[in-house]
DNA sequence: GTTGACTCTAGAGTATAGTAAAGAGTCTAG
DNA sequence: CTAGACTCTTTACTATACTCTAGAGTCAAC
């Protein structure tokens, strides 16, 4: 099948496959003299892996790992878990930072009980300020 | 103060401050005629208010907005409160997304019990490969 | 008056993950 | 054999938030 093809299954844009291309992600099964590309099922299944590890959080450097791991028969399959703890670990850190951004937001807005007031006495204000309020 | 005195009471670089000052984010009290920035104690204020923003998730643009709406007198509570408030919206989103990559990982990894095993039968593969396994 | 630390501007580079546009070539159906 | 859909390459651009470089100028102390 030709590009345009392939982008509709995997619901991607052509642009975006040529892109994983030139990264490496990604490779036509046959270049045709035109230099059209031609790619099989496995073209399909192998942009589907990609979508999905994105999905997970992935970013294409990790993926262009996982496809190379995936891809040697001598891995292990331990070498793709500790790729996918490492990940989860990232993934973990990334919600405890958000918690606390959670947090303090929800203080600011509960201090906050006149939207009519003036800024003098903003609670959101002087906490931004750096002014201490009482948690 | 110069530049770099602001910098190290701040606390950032003073590129990131002269960046902050193209962005109009922040400005000299007074220019020289050398071009030398000069300084007083509200741009450190005004700094640290660009940096606790920064940690609450807020992007430069939105500091921006945050900082006309500060320095307006005509400014009610209200208007900061429901840039807060859609922040802390797109933090909790942020959160769910993550929360959701953090169950599919847990899922794989607890599936992966062979940390040996060859790559054929590794279910985190599989799992990325659009293989069903059983939850 | 010169040394050394500091500052200036302008422009380029970094990372990520694409998107868009120009201009030319290819393929296929009628 | 031609129209229209598709594809090609190359290059530039998007957004975000800086970071770095080069080369020149400034300032204070000794």
């Amino acid at each position: 099948m030709l590009i345009g093809e392939l982008a509709k299954k995997a619901n991607v844009s052509v642009d975006t496959i040529r892109y994983y291309e030139r990264e490496k992600l990604i490779k036509p099964v046959f270049v045709r003299e035109s230099g059209y590309r031609e790619f099989g099922n496995n073209s399909v299944a192998r942009l589907c892996f990609i979508i999905r590890a994105k999905d997970l959080g992935f970013s294409l450097k990790e993926i262009r790992c996982l496809l190379k791991l995936k891809n040697n028969p001598d891995t292990k399959c331990g070498e793709v878990k500790a790729l996918a703890e490492k990940k989860l670990a990232d993934v973990v850190a990334k919600i405890n930072v958000l918690k606390a951004m959670k947090k303090d937001l929800n203080c600011l807005l509960n201090e906050c009980t006149d939207a009519a007031a003036s800024l003098n006495s903003c609670p959101i204000v002087d906490s931004l300020d750096g002014k201490e309020t009482q948690e």
